[in-house]
DNA sequence: TTGACATAAGAACGTTCGTTCTGTAATGTC
DNA sequence: GACATTACAGAACGAACGTTCTTATGTCAA
């Protein structure tokens, strides 16, 4: 038989899968056949091969030239629950609708000119932006009146929305207990706020 | 002699650095010693452990407890040289990591478990949660007071923080505006929240 | 009740892996 | 010019690894 079918994923093999990925959140790499024996709770290896075949084939992992594994971009992706699947939700059971995302291709367009800046006090708590939460923010010099920016004022990084006032640009916080900053001479914009991160803690 | 010197890390070694992270960028895994010889241009295995050893002295790289070497959190690190970076800088953004899946790791523990729900309304806006925020859920259906869950009311998902009142649990929303929910017979959570990411329209 | 199929278990085997040990050439040092 | 140090090379070896093949078990349909 020159021909074969290809194995297919079955409801079994996303079980699989969420033990991987979640060995792999732990351990940043696909062990041993004989590890993933323990991970998968199965006890043969040749039956862990076809399981990885099958993930492969479905496009979740690949191979390096070298034949070890490693996972690919759907491999991180997360599902995104439609909004609408509120009726008839079936509790805990898996949510079959809705599409699946990467977080950080979610937030990051260009890797090399974005950063992420930890954002200490509350001068921007009337924006939704709390201390202890993380900008993600694009670095570059331009920016538009009604841009969230971070600036660099007195060589430090404070985070304010951009405004003009009778022709100079300001900066105003979201937080009537902080003062609009009022710069003399330039105004040198570090980057402009194009997401945030909040982590609550476990 | 029962001790040694730690072996230190040297400024050949960060050349060795440089190759193993263009390999790990382009692969993501960390390749055998036979393969590292090709990587680093080396023909002795003894001397890439060598390599590796002092690597993980210098906190790059470790090992799993199965012996499998992983990059740290340093391992991704990368310098702000460029661009306008001033003195007095703060320190946390000297440090960015590279095009990972940082942001991902940051915020997701059990990737089987966790889940992104799109926030509509605005109940819970004294939380610094907004309309069009993405909610990050870990599936669960225990949860402590003052957590922030997803419940199931009326077969809809709502976002609200959980309370206690006279020894029943109810929901309160972080908005005057919005009622507090006391559900009668047993509340239901889908799970609860560890996590918040924003967008910013370009 | 038979057969087909999916889901494994388990043995066998040649290859590769990591480790250790020894050897060697170049470089610095006194 | 003797000697230690550094920076590798190379061989040896047992353990671990991936692959393949064969066998067993449970499920469902005919």
């Amino acid at each position: 038989m020159t021909d074969f079918d290809p194995p297919s994923f079955n409801p079994k093999d996303s079980e699989y899968l969420a033990k991987l990925q979640d060995y792999y959140a732990d351990w940043k790499n696909i062990p041993s056949y004989a590890k993933l024996c323990e991970v998968f709770g199965i006890a043969s290896k040749s039956w862990v091969k076809a399981v990885l075949t099958r993930l492969s084939v479905a496009g979740f992992i690949e191979r390096t030239p070298d034949g070890a594994w490693i996972p690919t971009r759907s491999f991180f992706a997360r599902p995104l629950a439609d909004s609408s699947v509120q009726a008839g939700m079936p509790a805990s059971v898996t949510e079959t609708q809705g599409d699946y995302f990467v977080i950080d291709e979610m937030l990051i367009d260009t890797p090399s000119e974005t950063t992420l800046i930890p954002i200490k006090g509350d001068s921007m708590i009337d924006a939704g932006i709390h201390d202890g939460d993380v900008a993600v923010v694009e670095k570059r010099n331009l920016a538009n009146v009604g841009d969230i920016v971070i600036a660099i004022v007195d060589n430090e990084f404070t985070l304010k929305t951009l405004d003009k006032e009778s022709g100079k640009y300001i900066l105003r916080p979201a937080n009537p207990a902080y003062p609009v900053i009022r710069p003399q001479g330039t105004l040198e914009i570090f980057g402009v706020l194009i997401g945030l991160i909040r982590k609550y803690r476990k």
